[in-house]
Formats: structure tokens, sequence, C-alpha cells
DNA sequence: TTGCTCCTCACGTCACGTGAGGTGGC
DNA sequence: TTGCTCCTCACGTCACGTGAGGTGGC
């Protein structure tokens, strides 16, 4: 597989330049290296790594959180997960709550 | 009713000191005048005010998006709560997926 | 004078958004 | 030389958090 440019991976992935320079100024990842004409490149196996940064950021983690797990394996990660979870559902909660209050202020306009 | 101090308001409301500043910052609300030590005041109509932004807060409104439609009760208002619900719905999803996958993770640890 | 409480700046935080100015090869 | 694409700063945004330094009345 080729290394892809900085703008391949944005669109391949669907991510901003400035989301994936916020990475490396959190030292989540790095280029490659650059290619002839002064391109950032990125290998597969950093262009994964930005694929699960992007996917514990969805699941709500700070980079700096995701900096303390995306290596590890262990019961820090399983705690992590665990706690997510559970916020998670605290927000599922919390949305239908809001919802509800929501169809009441429909109902009374 | 006696107007409340800031201090008051914040523990009555719950809501942080800084919270209620950038309420004033962004001309949502204004204090209703100060004691005679010099302390904020805020009156019963103010401190509704502050519960009604926050309200709002809690169902993902920004507060320049709270200023359009505070003072709002038409179309306007519907139309923002309608769009509101819907992008609930959807955080909902996305959080139910994010559990799910969460749960995948955990097993595979 | 000392403590206490509150005031008003004002910089810091987070995760980028949005340019600005500069470079390299066709 | 002109266009194009990309680069690297660096300030802006949002909703506060977190002090810092100052004031007033017991």
């Amino acid at each position: 597989m080729k290394d892809l440019t900085l703008k391949e991976v944005c669109t391949q992935l669907n991510i901003s330049r400035r989301a994936i320079q916020g990475y490396e100024k959190e030292q989540l990842v790095k280029p490659s290296g650059k290619n002839n004409r002064g391109y950032l490149l990125y290998d597969q196996e950093t262009i994964k790594r930005i694929k699960q940064i992007k996917l514990f950021q969805d699941m709500g983690f700070s980079l700096k959180e995701i900096k303390n797990i995306i290596d590890d394996s262990g019961t820090e990660l399983k705690d992590a997960l665990l706690k997510r979870k559970e916020k998670l559902n605290q927000e599922i909660i919390k949305n239908e709550s809001m919802i509800q209050i929501i169809e009441q202020m429909l109902t009374s306009l």
C-alpha cells in the first residue's frame, strides 16, 4: 500500500486537516515523511491509528484521555471503556428527557 | 421576594459565577442592581430567565441560538425546537451504537 | 490593621476553524 | 511568469475555569 498525502487521508477518512494537525500537536500521530514535493505523507499504520483516534473521539474521549489509553490494552483501557459506557447511557437518558420537555413546549406554543 | 446576590443565585440554581457572567457578556441577562456592599443583585424575573437559559443549554442550544429564540414564541422557536429534537434523537442513536462498539471492545480485551 | 467576601479584569483551556503569507514544480 | 497545491504559523471561537489584584464594611 502506498503512503497517502495529508489531503488524501482527509478525504478518505472524512477528517479535517486541522483535526489531524491537532492529533500531531498532542503527539498522538506523526507523518511518516514527505514526498518530493514536500507534501506530508502517512503510512497505512498511521492511518489506522488516526481511525482509532477518531473512533475514541466519537465515544466522547478527549485527546488527552486517548493518549493515555490508545497504547494500553489492559486494566486502564477496560476501566475507561466501562466509565464511558456509563456516561453514554446517562447522556441517552438526559437526551430522552430533553426531548420530552421539548415536546411539552411544542404543545403549549 | 427579595433579590438574591450572585452567590445565592449560583447556589440555588447550581450554576457557576462565570457561567452567569458569560450570559451577561452575551447580553442575555443583567443584574437588577447592587446592594449597599456593592454585591451584584438579581431579581426573581432575572432568575427565572437564567433558569430558562440553562434549560435551553441542556437541550444543546448555543448561547447565540438562545439569544435568538428566548424572547420569541412563534415560528422561529418552533422550528428551532423541532430541529433540536431531531438532533437529540440522532445523538441517542449514535450513543447507542458507540455503546455497542464499546461492548465489543470489552469482550475482545 | 486583619479577615472575609465579593468585585472586575484577563489569561488559560479544548479541539479545532479560518485565513495569511510563503514555497515548489509543472 | 502564472496557477495550483500544499506548507507552516497564528489568531479566532465557544463557554466557561481559574486565578490575580483590588475594594468595602465588620
